[in-house]
DNA sequence: CGACTTTTTGACCTAATTCAACTAATGTGG
DNA sequence: CCACATTAGTTGAATTAGGTCAAAAAGTCG
């Protein structure tokens, strides 16, 4: 099984072998979660750091109206909080959105990790300033996009991201949201949505169905949402590593 | 004067008299920069970690089709990007709002830092996980609040921000921003900032003139804004350290 | 005092929401 | 494997929040 997190790291810097095999090591030990659980609820001061090695979460939080944000999609090689160490309290929640097999790190092997292996330590520094920057672009997402700009830039983002692990095949990948998880994720509501997704298909940029999306043209669709993945910091922006390309 | 960036740091924890002294020390290469300067830019490879002493400033991001979106402002005692070391460039720009004393802060001050001062080093690494926090209640904000709302919960956090480093006068503190810069903040257009401002205003619960907001009844105004400030993780969330309190 | 920027207001338009109904999926227990 | 329940997706009609355009009033500043 490919490590999407190793994947992931190499996107960034090349790891020596021995820090590969190390971290190949410490992801034993492992658990399925099935789908719609929180990993970690506000207010929770979590022991371990979690690292997503199958299926799709969510950072998200509710607001005392009811109603929910999200804010991140952490997808295979991705992990949640580093720093939470030093937070008394998670202020947002992490929750799966389909089947996810989690790795949970104990406190002494971040440690062992961050006093032996700057490699491997500067590269997890790195996704936190990616997770930052992403966030960042989420705003701007918000802010200055209409809706159909708006979804599409995120499906431009979740592509880059899922082609940068392996799980794109060409223009396809997995992507078991619903719609009403779009809308808690753009500030939209379902029905609207449901209408915008209508539009991007009906233009034959993106089509949706049974939890896969299919981009068609990919620089299409990046042209349309105004897409610039730099703020992503992958060092292979353009040819990627495709499952198809293997 | 007053040091703000003391006053906030030690809103996480109580800083040794041998921190703080280090700390005045530092902050002595300053410069004065006009208002509308950008201090970094989108591109640069910033050489020094910049320490806001005095004035206000935004990090925000032009898109292609030349709207701007603000994601934080800097008040006195905020740093920008002690990780902008990693990143080769600069994702999104840095500016001033106001006329602004920076402190410029070498890359071997840092590095004493992060290497001999531990309680400072753990200090900032806070700030810049309430950094992130503030920037995902960004996103709550503009993802599921009504413009006025969102305007006010805004109002909320910089009082709650300049609250700590001791710059409130009760309900009152400077504020020096057109509504063009709050409607790029909040996604709204000026007009609409306009309107929501006069709607705040008429029922009595915030004012602004000459660069100066009052907010007569913060406690209402935190009710109206569904306005938590646990996201700050501020130490003292209640009694807070005002001007006039002192 | 002009030139310029910011704020305010009005009239009109459009994007997005709400409510409501209906259709397709998906799943469950018998 | 089917009947039923439940969730997810789709569509229409009416409404509203927010945007655009335009122009006037109020500040700011050399």
């Amino acid at each position: 099984m490919p490590n999407a997190f190793i994947s992931k790291l190499e996107s960034f810097e090349p790891l020596h072998a021995d820090d590969r095999a190390w971290l190949i090591s410490i992801s034993n030990r492992t658990r399925e979660v099935g789908a719609d659980q929180d990993l970690i609820s506000e207010g929770d001061n979590p022991e371990n750091v979690l690292l997503i090695l199958d299926g799709f979460a969510m950072r998200y939080k509710l607001t005392s109206t009811g109603r929910r944000q999200i804010f991140a999609y952490l997808i295979p090689g991705d992990f949640c909080d580093l720093h939470v160490a030093l937070l008394k309290t998670m202020d947002h929640s992490i929750g799966t959105l389909s089947p996810c097999r989690v790795a949970y790190l104990s406190p002494s092997i971040v440690l062992e990790m961050t006093e032996r292996r700057p490699a491997l330590t500067r590269a997890l520094w790195m996704c936190s300033l990616v997770d930052g920057a992403t966030l960042r672009e989420w705003l701007v997402n918000l802010g200055q996009r209409s809706a159909p700009h708006r979804i599409s830039h995120l499906f431009c983002e979740l592509h880059e991201r899922m082609k940068a692990v392996g799980l794109t095949d060409d223009g396809s990948f997995e992507l078991p949201l619903t719609q009403s998880e779009l809308s808690d994720t753009m500030g939209l509501s379902v029905v609207h949505v449901n209408r915008s997704l209508k539009e991007l298909r009906e233009a034959g940029l993106v089509s949706l169905r049974n939890e896969r999306i299919l981009i068609p043209n990919v620089q299409r669709l990046k042209d349309y949402s105004d897409f610039d993945p730099s703020y992503l910091h992958l060092r292979w922006p353009n040819p990627g590593r495709d499952v198809s390309a293997k």
